[in-house]
DNA sequence: CTAAAGCCTAAAGTCTACTAGAGAGTCAAG
DNA sequence: CTTGACTCTCTAGTAGACTTTAGGCTTTAG
């Protein structure tokens, strides 16, 4: 048998996440303690693992903390089908395209310029980087 | 011959940054007025078009105001070459293949899960989504 | 018993690039 | 002279995900 009730330290330690995101995420709603002792002292079951993992795991996937708790909530109160969760995931990965795609667009023009300039004893004048002509779409 | 001194409203309407975003570019030492009205109104002069449409090229390159402060400061002092500036938007694009990179693999095992999520009535506990398993490496 | 380690709350600070508002002075036209 | 447009400074607010600080209680080891 395994310890079955943690404080926030272990929980902390155990997890990677400090204690006071800890008590962020509860504040933001995302985890509860399982119980308190009388002195006011958060307690935590296994199950906070599940939730965490849960959060770390989301987060990695892109999704904000307030699009992590609409899901996790969704899950808890069993009101979600896999029909939801995928719709949401299609969103962010949409989202998620958009981004990429802009800084794309960045990355070229910044190839571009880095390629046309000389990088040598020459003035700056002449440097792409910092002078914009149509070339590289300003 | 064109105009010559100008108060900040109409450089914020040529230049099409607001006259907040002006004076707070001048408060983080971006910007100049090239003197002041008795009164205190700022005066610019034609050299601030330049300065702006140095600041926009930059900016859409994906360099941050500080970076691009430092660029325009090392360009004002004379004291940079073509190099100099290459070298910086190398660690620039660098940067950003780094970001571009974390947000491929985000997408790739955002598509990944997706493609394995029902996306029907059932439950969520087996939706790849919410439940991260070493397939799509959590 | 005491000291150290651990925990508590509440509030403020961090970062970036702005935006908005209050309250007041300035300028040009009629 | 008045009105309205323009400008000034200073302060505060925004978003997101935390971190830090202050001041104080609780638990644990020796």
């Amino acid at each position: 048998m395994s310890k079955t009730i943690f404080k926030i330290g272990e929980i902390a330690k155990i997890s990677g996440f400090s204690i006071q995101t800890l008590r962020y995420y509860e504040k933001e709603q995302l985890i509860e303690p399982s119980s308190w002792t009388q002195s006011g002292y958060r307690l935590y079951s296994n199950d906070i693992f599940t939730t965490l993992k849960l959060i770390r795991h989301l987060k990695s996937l892109g999704f904000s903390l307030s699009e992590i708790r609409e899901l996790n909530n969704m899950c808890i109160s069993g009101s979600a089908y896999t029909r939801d969760i995928k719709e949401k995931a299609q969103v962010k990965l949409e989202q998620l395209n958009e981004k990429l795609e802009i800084l794309r667009s960045v990355q070229l023009r910044l190839e571009n310029a880095i390629a046309l300039c000389p990088g040598d004893d020459s003035e700056v004048a002449v440097c792409p980087i910092i002078n914009c002509n149509e070339q590289i779409s300003c």
